[in-house]
DNA sequence: TAAGATAGATAAGTATGACTGATGATGATG
DNA sequence: CATCATCATCAGTCATACTTATCTATCTTA
């Protein structure tokens, strides 16, 4: 009850005391498994007697001028051949691992991200990394930020700017513009508005943009759905401010109210500043950086 | 070709660095494994600092002052646990073998004590190791010894007196007494003789003891299989020397001929001296000492 | 049967490395 | 801001795993 650190004890034998075991067996002496091993034949001679001094029954009869195992001494040896082989299959493993081509990479992104800009970098990456287990998650960029924090997402695409301990790389600019509903009014000043949610970053972003312009919107409706907020300014419910790959790629397209965009705002790819390096993020890092480049 | 020494490469990490790492997955903080583990602190960081480096792959992130395991932590707690549970299960077979109850014990019989003197010794044997694998081998002396050499046996029940490296302890002395055929000859010089065959122990012992009673038998029939010499004799093929148990205890019994035996032969139960000690055997010959007690 | 070869054990010396206690750095907490 | 908790670092100590040299026992061969 008081504590359980009676079950914790390390086991009688060391890998390497198996190692050892495993190729006697198979060279049959000492002396040619030294050989093979690289070691001197005092070496395992030492190491065996005290492995078969630490696990108290005997491992090895002698035959003549030889050691033979006893059963007890196979029976250790073929653990030490399932224990290795387990080892070397972690060995592999880590070795992919370090080279970037295992295991699970959980990538959160906005959904702008994931529906205009990022496609293109996931398909890649599943291409170059088929090994990876790729799941990502979409969520606003606040929910994204937090599940980070929480070490339930590697990475990370968010609406900037961010505090806090982040290794940031931005990934994408983008305008947002002003788009007007069809055929209602023709000034900003009249009418309501579909935006972001209040609190997200993009609206935060939209509302300094818009009150630059002198604007102070009536929301009539918010959604984290861009394409939500395209449809609602095509059906004539109000003005919004949208990046332009929402905008301008769906359909119908909306045409922009005015030259200069409301807003800006940079796409950035977060990862905990304390998290160790993977090649696997960074590489799917570079893709996003790639993707951008070629003008998706 | 010259040698396959590169694959025989140890791990690059220990069976106690896994206990380590198992534990503090369990525990949490370094802090808390240390103290389950009746280690210090820093044994445990320098420890885990070390198989870091030596995989090549980060098993942790700071998260704030805590250490926490990455994807690849766990995959190798992962491993440690499977490696750790078939090492624990390894040591728990191990303890059985210790106390002589586990594993397979190869024990070899002459026919005459497989038939008359050993049934209750192997069946007390099986009640009481019940976990010990136990393989029976019937044969002649000669070919269970060399069995014993080639370390095909782990201990054989012979007839003496025998030679060699060997641990020797008596089970039983039987005198052999002389049968006569049914309603023939009436004195031992007439006749035909069946007997166990030229080479073996006990025929080497029949002829002596024959020999210092000025016979010289014609032999009509040989057979290691004594109860074919009792049929044999019954059915009055000849003349025979059979030990007591055989010959009086069968059906239908035969009538000794004469009082003193024509020789003794002692039941030896045998190990290879150089064999390390085993409960299991001990045991054995230890139920086989009782057994011959206890008047069977 | 004696001589040589082979397999392994033992001994002494060295070096690596694993642990401890002390202390320092950093983040959480009231 | 002070305090605690957690882990890292350092220096010293001790255990142990390796090496070379040598010895014993056994098998082989002339």
């Amino acid at each position: 009850m008081t504590d359980d650190d009676a079950r914790a004890v390390a086991p009688g034998f060391q890998l390497q005391q198996l190692l050892y075991l495993r190729e006697i067996e198979r060279a049959g002496t000492l002396t040619a498994a030294a050989a093979r091993l690289h070691v001197s034949q005092p070496a395992l001679s030492q190491s065996l007697s005290q492995l078969e001094r630490r696990l108290g029954v005997p491992l090895f009869e002698r035959a003549g001028r030889r050691r033979v195992l006893t059963e007890a001494g196979r029976e250790v040896a073929r653990v030490a051949e399932e224990v290795l082989g387990r080892a070397a299959e972690l060995e592999g493993w880590l070795e992919a691992r370090r080279r970037g081509e295992a295991g699970v990479l959980r990538v959160g992104m906005i959904d702008a991200a994931s529906l205009y800009v990022l496609p293109e970098t996931i398909r890649r990456f599943r291409a170059e990394h088929a090994a990876v287990d790729l799941r990502l998650v979409v969520d606003t960029s606040a929910a994204l930020l937090e599940r980070l924090d929480g070490f339930a997402l590697d990475l990370a695409f968010v609406v900037g700017p961010i505090e806090g301990a982040y290794a940031v790389s931005e990934v994408l600019e983008e305008p947002l513009y002003l788009y007007a509903p069809r055929g209602v009014a023709q000034r900003p000043e009249e009418g309501g508005w579909v935006l972001y949610p209040t609190g997200s970053q993009t609206r935060a972003l939209i509302d300094a943009g818009l009150a630059r312009a002198g604007l102070r919107p009536e929301v009539t409706l918010e959604s984290s759905n861009p394409e939500i907020l395209r449809q609602m300014v095509v059906l004539g419910l109000g003005w919004s401010v949208l990046p332009e790959a929402v905008a301008e790629a769906g359909s119908p397209p909306l045409a922009r109210h005015g030259e200069s965009p409301v807003a800006r705002r940079t796409l950035l790819g977060v990862r905990r500043a304390a998290a160790a390096p993977d090649a696997r993020a960074e590489a799917f890092l570079r893709l996003a950086g790639e993707a951008r480049r070629e003008g998706r």
